[in-house]
RNA sequence: GGAAAGGUGGCCGAGUGGUUUAAGGCGGCGGUCUUGAAAACCGCUGUGGGGCUCUGUCCUCACCGUGAGUUCGAAUCUCACCCUUUCCGCCA
C-alpha cells in the first residue's frame, strides 16, 4: 500500500512509477480527487458530531421537559445527517481503498526501466566449482525416471497434471536439502518458524496477493482459508498489527513450507518435469529491519542465497529485475537463476526484494526508534532460500554421471545419508 | 460438534444508559527528597484520522474482540460473528 500523503503530495511520481511497470495511471487522478471528498465529508461530520456530543451532555442535565424534548427533536435531525454523511463516507472509501490497495509499490530509483523481462539486467555470473560434464547431459525427468526417484504417471493419477511423486532417495534428496538450507539460514542469523500452510484473506491482503491475485490462489469454498503461496505471506503478517522496539530489529527468519499455486497465467508452459507444479516445497527468508537498513539486508539476503548455489558448486546469474517484470509489492527485486544442463535453461530458484514499508503498511507494522517516539513504518524484505524443484532438478542434471548415477553433493551428504543415487531404494541405510 | 464462562489501555482490574475527558493498581518515564540508592511523595503515560491563526504543553473526531442495530447520548442495551478458557464428545 502507497501512502495517501505521498501520492497527494507528488502524484506525478506515482503516475511515472505506474507508467514504468507499464500499468495505468489512471487511478491517481481518482484517487486524488475522491481523497478530497473524503477529507470534505470527515471535516463535516465531525463538526456535527461535536455539536451533538455536547447537547447530548446537556440534555442530561436538562430539568425542563418541553427543551429537552425540543432538543432531543434536533439532534434527531444532526443525527440523521450525520448517518447520511457516514454512509457517504463509506462509500468514497471503499473506493478509494479499493483504488489505493490496487497500485503496485514504487520501483527503487537503481530497477532499469524497462516493459518486460528481456530488459533485466545480469548483475553477474558465477561459475560453478563442478568440472564440466564430457557427455551430452541428460534432462532430469529422464534421469529421474531412469533411477526411478521420481514417479510422474503416479503423481498425475493421485492429482492430476503438474503433480509426482519423489521415490526413496529422491525423497531423501529433497528433505535433505530442506534440512540443510535452514540449518545453513540458522548460521546465517535466521531464526527458524514453522507457520500455518493455510491463512485467512487478511493475511494474504497484508502481503500483497489479495485482492490482486486472487486467481492463482487456492481456497476453501466454505471458509476463509487459503493455501499459501508461498511462506512470505505468513511470514509478513507474523508481527502485523505490532511496533517493535529498535532493538529487536532486524528480525530475520526462516521458514520452511509448501507453497501452492493455479499457475493459470503459465497454463502450458513447463508442464514437464519438476519446474513447474501445483505444489512445491521452498525455504524462505524474511526481514523486518529500519527503513534506512534495508538495502543493507537485501544485500545480505542475496549474498546468503547464492551461499546456498555455492556450496552446491552450481552455476548460477544474479538478475536485476526491470520495471515491467517487477513484483507488485517489490520495488527492488534480484533473481537468481541457476543453470541446468539437461534442460539448457536458467531456472529461477531465488526471488530476492526489498519492499520498502509497502508489506508493512498492509499489515500495520511499525517500530519505536525510542521511548516515546511515534511508531514508523518498517521495512520487510523477502528471499527464497531456496525453491526445492528446481534446485532439485539443477542438483540431478549438474550431478549426473555417465552412467545414469547421480552423486550426492558433499555437503548434503550427512543430510541424504548417501555418496551416489543408483537406484531409489540401495542401500537404504539411515544416516548416523 | 455440544455446554458453560469470558474478551476493557504495556499488564492486572473496576465499570449494566449521561461529571467516565475509561476508577484503582502494577510497570514505565520525569521530578522532589537523599552523600548515593531504596522508600515516600508529585507529575506524565496508547493508537489512528481530520482541522488550523499549520508542527503546537493547539483544536477536534474515532477506537473497550469484530460488524450491524436501538437511543438525543452506548464500554454499558439488542442481534450476528470471531477468539480465548474449562468440561464433554471425537481424533493424529
Amino acid at each position: 500500500m502507497l501512502d495517501i500523503n505521498l501520492i497527494r503530495k507528488d502524484p506525478d511520481r506515482v503516475r511515472q512509477a505506474l507508467i514504468n511497470r507499464g500499468t495505468d495511471p489512471g487511478p491517481v487522478d481518482e484517487i486524488l480527487a475522491l481523497d478530497a471528498q473524503r477529507r470534505a465529508i470527515i471535516v463535516r461530520a465531525e463538526q456535527l458530531r461535536a455539536l451533538r456530543n455536547t447537547v447530548s451532555k446537556q440534555i442530561g442535565q436538562m430539568r425542563d421537559e418541553a427543551e429537552r424534548e425540543a432538543k432531543k427533536a434536533e439532534m434527531r435531525r444532526v443525527g440523521d445527517e450525520i448517518a447520511a454523511l457516514e454512509d457517504e463516507l463509506g462509500q468514497v472509501e471503499a473506493k478509494l481503498d479499493e483504488l489505493t490497495a490496487g497500485l503496485p509499490n514504487l520501483p527503487d530509483p537503481r530497477v532499469p526501466i524497462g516493459p518486460d523481462e528481456t530488459h533485466n539486467v545480469i548483475v553477474r555470473v558465477h561459475e560453478g566449482s563442478l568440472p564440466k560434464p564430457d557427455f551430452p547431459p541428460k534432462p532430469h525427468w529422464e534421469i529421474g525416471e531412469a533411477l526411478g526417484i521420481i514417479d510422474f504417471e503416479r503423481g498425475v493419477k493421485l492429482s492430476g497434471s503438474r503433480f509426482y511423486v519423489l521415490n526413496g532417495w529422491g525423497a531423501r534428496l529433497q528433505r535433505g536439502l530442506i534440512a540443510w538450507m535452514l540449518d545453513l539460514r540458522l548460521q546465517q542469523g535466521y531464526e527458524e518458524r514453522y507457520l500455518p500452510f493455510m491463512v485467512k484473506s487478511q493475511t494474504l491482503f497484508a502481503a500483497g496477493q489479495l485482492p490482486k491475485f486472487r486467481d492463482n490462489l487456492y481456497h476453501d469454498a466454505e471458509e476463509d482459508f487459503w493455501m499459501v503461496p508461498t511462506a512470505e505471506v505468513p511470514l509478513t503478517n507474523l508481527h502485523g498489527g505490532e511496533i517493535l522496539s529498535a532493538e529487536e530489529l532486524p528480525k530475520l527468519y526462516a521458514a520452511y513450507t509448501p507453497c501452492f499455486r493455479r499457475e493459470k497465467m503459465s497454463a502450458g508452459k513447463d508442464v514437464r518435469g519438476l519446474k513447474r507444479g501445483h505444489q512445491f516445497d521452498k525455504v524462505e527468508m524474511y526481514a523486518f529491519t529500519k527503513p534506512e537498513e534495508s538495502d543493507h539486508y537485501l544485500e545480505k539476503m542475496l549474498a546468503d542465497a547464492e551461499e546456498t548455489l555455492k556450496a552446491l558448486g552450481l552455476t548460477y546469474r544474479v538478475k536485476l529485475l526491470c520495471t515491467g517484470d517487477l513484483g507488485f509489492a517489490a520495488c527492488i527485486t534480484y533473481d537468481l537463476e541457476v543453470w541446468a544442463p539437461g534442460v539448457g535453461e536458467w531456472l529461477e530458484v531465488s526471488s530476492v526484494s526489498n519492499t520498502g514499508d509497502f508489506q508493512a503498511r498492509r499489515a500495520n507494522i511499525k517500530f519505536r526508534r525510542e521511548r516515546g517516539a511515534k511508531p514508523e513504518f518498517v521495512h520487510t524484505l523477502n528471499g527464497s532460500g531456496l525453491a526445492l524443484p528446481r534446485t532439485m532438478i539443477a542438483v540431478l542434471e549438474n550431478y549426473q554421471q555417465p552412467d545414469g548415477s547421480v552423486i550426492v553433493p558433499e555437503v548434503l551428504r550427512p543430510y541424504v545419508g548417501v555418496e551416489v543415487i543408483r537406484s531409489p531404494n540401495s542401500q537404504l541405510i539411515p544416516p548416523h
